[in-house]
DNA sequence: CCAAGTTATTTGTCATACGAATTGTTGTTT
DNA sequence: AAACAACAATTCGTATGACAAATAACTTGG
């Protein structure tokens, strides 16, 4: 029981009791401790384990129901479900996910659907942006070029920008999926973080700037294009492999 | 006689019972009935309403947290989050948005969804399909062919198809995408299903079958083309509707 | 040996009580 | 009178114990 107190201060957001529980499950089914098709331990055994009760245990376990992680039947016990089941675009599992290991395949995994999403997204909002649109990706642009101190800033003011595109689609669906994907990202950089010197820095904020000219020139075509060299940049780039 | 009544509220999975207010409060949040940033009922009219104990509710209230619709605070309440929180890629949620009402909007940004991941998904698969990947996709035109009886055969062979090129895709997040997208398409049939005749029929099969040629003869470009014809005849298809 | 009924186990639901947190109120002080 | 602080009321969070429902496993009569 204390290891699972000491467990618990990592958690950053230390949120209700049953977020916790349901956070700590969730990464060990990700990890593969309770591989799919296999049966949870039973409520008595997690009970004592994390040492709370039995309400709060089924609510953390009625959150991983909710996203796709695991289901429960009568007599027979709660049992991991198949990857395939799995809520991917759910931010917390994603979350998850990234917690448990950011290998390469889930680093370019991400980076297809980016190069599927993110293009199009530029081209819908080359479409029809409005002036306050093009005005809040520019005060992202310009957030960005601030921000040279600190890696997460700057990967926050990324984040935002990349948002901002998705917003501006004017797409209900792809806004929420930007923002999946790009929440997922920056909580990759808590964990892996790699240096950037200013140069890279002026020439990626270019490279964004970029976008947003051809938005504001209502250049789908071109919109997309830029955004997609942003990311390939990223990908492949030596540095600040999935930055952008 | 009273398992008629309903078209798809009981007729998919008569679950539990919190299942069930989830899908009712869920359907009512997306309907507008609670706008973003107001307040829920207290939990002791909704008790009342729904005729069940707090335990169930809370855990109804846990699965609407998890999937992002609301967030719960002491003292404060239980309020409806703004639509940017909503886990659209949920099954479930997509299923409520598609219940609530499925207008042109949604049919749109569905599209466009489709556009840009699948082409691509189907791309990723020509690069690297094996045999078996091939046989099942041709086992999936197969069963396209002979769903000539009924509309919603068809429906569901048509989105076994676009499942499987997703997972073919090797990329757990398209699989998941796919899967989640297509399943939504298959229920909005469940309220809007038109006629097709058989000439019509053909035509799409055929259309599907050249994605599988593409893949098999491992030309990726060819792939997605064929798959981007294929979402765009559905769309502005006058008959198939969204079809494929 | 088989089949139907019984039992045991595990999740599902109910009911009640108390704790924690926050906001509105009220009383005190300046 | 105004500002501040202590308090109370309200609402969600957690705990606990009991019973219901469902079903896998067992038992028993044929």
């Amino acid at each position: 029981m204390e290891a699972e107190i000491s467990f618990h201060k990592f958690n950053r957001k230390a949120r209700s009791n049953h977020d916790q529980v349901a956070r700590a499950l969730g990464i060990e089914i990700m990890s593969g401790v309770y591989p799919p098709g296999t049966r949870l331990p039973h409520e008595a055994d997690v009970l004592d384990r994390f040492g709370i009760s039995r309400t709060v245990l089924r609510e953390a376990l009625k959150t991983l129901t909710a996203k796709g992680l695991i289901a429960s039947k009568s007599r027979v016990g709660t049992k991991v479900l198949d990857a395939t089941h799995w809520n991917l675009f759910d931010a917390d599992v994603l979350s998850w996910k990234v917690a448990q290991g950011f290998d390469e395949k889930l680093s370019n995994d991400l980076a297809e659907i980016r190069r599927a999403i993110e293009p199009r997204a530029a081209a819908l909002a080359a479409k029809h942006a409005d002036r306050d649109v093009i005005a809040q990706l520019r005060r992202c642009i310009a957030d960005m070029r601030a921000a040279t101190d600190s890696r997460r800033h700057f990967a926050e003011a990324d984040l935002e920008f990349h948002r901002a595109v998705g917003a501006a689609s004017g797409n209900m669906l792809m806004r929420a999926l930007s923002a999946v994907i790009e929440t997922a990202l920056v909580e990759s950089f808590t964990l892996s973080s790699p240096v950037r010197n200013l140069a890279q820095h002026e020439t990626v904020v270019r490279k964004h700037e970029r976008i947003v000219d051809a938005i504001e020139a209502r250049d789908p075509q071109a919109a997309a294009a830029a955004m997609d060299a942003v990311i390939v940049r990223g990908v492949r780039g030596v540095d600040g492999a999935l930055v952008t």
